[in-house]
Parts: structure tokens; C-alpha cells; sequence
DNA sequence: AGCACA
């Protein structure tokens, strides 16, 4: 006999499973977005196709992945409320396909990150913050990476929902971007707008090229187009960020540990150091070091961004202008400290991991700087975007063993001439000694 | 119940 099912039998077990999902029985003019909906609890829809079948009143829905499509499947198993679109109860099974084949791709199908491809003369020349200006607009950007591809300047823009990316696009696809927004001698730049596939870019770090804007210790641009006088200044990518007299400092690539210790003597070289912060952010470290002007901070961001502070592109820091202006340190440990209060044991905690005190550390480097034995340690890295990971290999003191050399690369840190690496006292020359830092070679401590 | 070429 049968075995005993409901009247109904929303599903057929005959078919092997597919990510790919066939529905019946649908209401006469389901739309993709009914079919988005109904398939979102249970993955990512990746591509829809409705108005199948005979009656057009079939469908498929195709996930990201088969568990979603098991996962939507086995829920309408044992579930006593049957799918139903606008109420009318829809059958699903699986697919006989593997894939819905289509001249739809994943650009029709709405997502929370839009691919932006720039149009123009001039388009390579519309920084990323024009880019964050424009789509602001429309609500929170969460992160922008730009790219230079075969279809010209494009741009990958990030929503919190596909609602507001949809919002952006409809607004904004075809347009052009405000010619007050970029200078006169440019062209127009139209926007063209497709949903991407992606739906959480991997920002690493902030460039001219990408940024991550949920990082709330960094500077968010004006979030509408009004024309003040911000706008106008963000083509260089920028100078919408404040100048201010606190540093952010996030560390890449930090394969040692970077102490409090260490990031106080290599800011102490450019003025005295008020405080510091440091905290986890992303999986990786960052600090916020506070100097008592803004001048000083300026100066020490110019100098230290995108160096490393190991040799072989180790603990790279990258810096940009905090919002703060005075931090609040509640408590002196290994992760915070507020150097301006007198009585505050500041080394006594960790007495013995600097070889030598931040002051003569500095005064020793201050020579080295560019082209000294300690210079390659800061030396500006320019392979900023996609370092080799180290792994296999440490950092050995001696020029025939320069890592990067050998993979290829144009070791960032090599200058010309000189004798690649040396070691000198306190220096770091391997995980053996975790938490030494080279003596930072910085110009001389400048009190004005 | 049924599985497509836009």
C-alpha cells in the first residue's frame, strides 16, 4: 500500500537532492522577490526563475549551497504549515537540475553589496570617498574596496541589507556623480550599478584603494551629499579624514607580539606620548595613542604609516586619525596606560622586555635613519595590499637570506647599497625573542 | 502533477 501521507504531499522523495529547488502549484504571478523570501530563512538565494511550466505557475529557487536547499526541504518535511506564497500552499521538491540556467546572473539578483563600474574620461580619477559621499546617501556603507578591471574603474560598495543597496541602485544607476563632487577639468562619470555576489567584502586594512567604515575608531565621512565644504576635498582620499592629536594604530601581519612597551617607544619618537590603548579589533591588535597636540601626531603618522616594525613586513602599522582627543585610561596595565600621571609605574611592570629605554633607543636610531643598519625595519612598505604570509621561513639575520628577495618581490625595506640587516643591540631578529622591537629609527625627538 | 532557453 500507500504508505499513509497527507492528502497533499508538498514533496516528492524521488529526487536525488539539488541546490536547486523546483516549486509548483504557485500563485499565478509569483515574483522573484515572493521567491527570495521564501527561500532567505533557510541560505542564500542565489538565482530565481518563476512563471515555469505549462500554467507559469512553477518556479525554482537555487541556493548558495545544497545544506540550504536540504535545510528548506527537510523544514516543509515536518512542518505542519505548508510554504505558501500569498497564502496559497506551494509544493517543492528537488530540482532534476543542478543549476537554474539562465541569462540572469548573480548581478540581477538583489544583494546587500553593489558592483559599481564608473564611466568616464576621468573615472580612475574619482577617489573612494567621493564613492563613500554619493552612496552614504542612501544609508550606512559598511566597506568600499576599488579595482581596476577589464570593464574600466569599478567598485565594490557594501549595505548592511539588499533593501538599501537596492535603494542606492535604483537611484543611482546610470547617473552621474555630482559635478560638484569632483573638479571642474573632469568629465562626467556615470555610475553603473549591478548587485554583486558578495555579500561581505574582506577589507583588510584602509587604502586609497579600500576601507572599512564599521571600524568606529576611524573618521566617517559627511553621510549625505550637501555640499559643505568636506565634500569638495576628498579626491585625493584623504582629507576628509580630521587631523587629530590621537592616533589609531592597527597592526598587520603581527606575528610577534607588539607590546604596550613597544608601540611607546616607537611613537616616543616623535614627541612625548600622553597615552596609550591598545584593544582587539577584527581578529587583529589596535592602539590608540594619544600625543598632546595634533602637530606631533602628524608627524609621527607620516612617518610610520605602512612601516613595519619587524623586519620582513611584520607588524605593519597602519595609522589614521582617531576622533578621539583625550583618551580615558581607567586602569594602567598591559594594555593601557596613561603616562602623564606621575606616580604611575609605567616599565616597572614589565621591567625587563626593552633592551633599552625608549629615550636612547631613539637617540641610537636616530642616526641609522635612512640607510643605516637599522633603517629597513621602517622602511615604507610598498606592497601593502597583498603580503606573502611568512610562513615556512623567519627572518634570519644576513643578506642571503632575504625572504622576500628570494620569493620576488622588491623587497620594500632593501635600500640600495646598503647592508641589508644587521644585528644590533635590542634588536629582533626572530619569534625567540618576542615583544624586542628594533630601536625605532626615527628622526631625533623634536619637543616643538 | 508538472522541471525552463527567457
Amino acid at each position: 500500500m500507500m504508505a499513509s501521507v497527507s492528502s497533499q504531499p508538498q514533496f516528492r522523495y524521488t529526487q536525488p537532492p539539488s541546490k536547486v529547488l523546483h516549486l509548483r502549484n504557485l500563485p499565478w504571478e509569483c515574483t522573484e522577490e515572493e521567491l527570495i523570501e521564501l527561500g532567505k530563512p533557510f541560505g542564500r538565494v542565489v538565482n530565481t526563475k518563476c512563471n515555469v511550466g505549462a500554467n507559469k505557475n512553477q518556479a525554482f529557487i537555487e541556493f548558495a549551497d545544497l545544506n540550504q536547499a536540504i535545510a528548506m526541504i527537510s523544514y516543509y518535511a515536518s512542518s505542519s504549515e505548508p510554504a505558501q506564497v500569498r497564502g496559497k500552499t506551494v509544493y517543492l521538491q528537488y530540482s532534476n537540475r543542478q543549476e537554474i540556467v539562465n541569462n540572469k546572473t548573480t548581478a540581477d539578483v538583489a544583494g546587500n553589496v553593489l558592483l559599481v563600474t564608473i564611466e568616464g574620461s576621468d573615472a580612475r580619477l574619482v577617489s573612494i570617498d567621493v564613492l563613500h559621499l554619493v552612496f552614504s546617501a542612501f544609508g550606512f556603507v559598511h566597506k568600499i574596496t576599488t579595482f581596476e578591471k577589464t570593464a574600466g574603474f569599478q567598485a565594490l560598495v557594501q549595505f548592511s541589507d539588499s533593501e538599501t543597496a537596492s535603494s542606492a541602485k535604483n537611484a543611482l544607476d546610470g547617473r552621474c556623480i555630482p559635478s560638484y563632487l569632483i573638479p571642474e577639468h573632469m568629465g562626467p562619470c556615470t555610475l553603473r550599478i549591478t548587485y554583486s555576489a558578495h555579500t561581505d567584502l574582506s577589507v583588510k586594512f584602509q587604502s586609497h584603494r579600500s576601507r572599512d567604515y564599521t571600524n568606529p575608531y576611524l573618521p566617517v565621512a559627511p553621510s549625505a551629499i550637501d555640499g559643505s565644504g568636506q565634500v569638495s576635498v576628498g579626491l585625493d582620499g584623504k582629507k576628509l579624514e580630521p587631523e587629530s592629536n590621537v592616533l589609531l594604530a592597527s597592526i598587520e601581519n603581527m606575528q610577534y607580539a607588539v607590546t604596550l612597551d613597544v608601540l611607546h617607544m616607537v611613537f616616543s619618537a616623535f614627541g612625548p606620548v600622553q597615552k596609550i590603548a591598545m584593544f582587539d579589533k577584527n581578529g587583529g591588535v589596535q592602539a590608540l595613542i594619544q600625543y598632546p597636540d595634533v602637530q606631533t601626531a602628524v608627524v609621527a603618522k607620516e612617518a610610520l604609516e605602512g612601516h613595519c616594525i619587524y623586519d620582513g613586513g611584520f607588524c605593519k602599522l597602519h595609522i589614521s586619525y582617531s576622533r578621539h582627543t583625550d583618551l580615558s585610561i581607567k586602569v594602567n596595565n598591559d594594555r593601557s596606560r596613561d603616562y602623564t600621571i606621575p606616580n604611575t609605574p609605567m616599565m616597572n611592570s614589565q621591567p625587563s622586555i626593552l633592551g633599552q629605554q625608549p629615550a636612547s633607543a631613539v637617540g641610537a636610531a636616530a642616526q641609522q635613519y635612512g640607510g643605516g643598519p637599522y633603517a629597513p625595519a621602517l622602511a615604507p612598505a610598498q606592497h601593502t595590499m597583498h603580503h606573502q604570509p611568512p610562513a615556512g621561513w623567519g627572518p634570519v639575520p644576513g643578506a642571503q637570506s632575504m625572504p622576500m628577495q628570494m620569493q620576488g618581490h622588491n623587497p620594500p625595506y632593501m635600500q640600495q647599497g646598503t647592508v641589508p640587516f644587521q644585528m644590533g643591540p635590542g634588536m629582533m631578529h626572530g619569534p625567540s625573542h618576542p615583544g624586542l622591537p628594533h630601536p625605532p629609527p626615527m628622526p631625533p625627538y623634536q619637543s616643538q
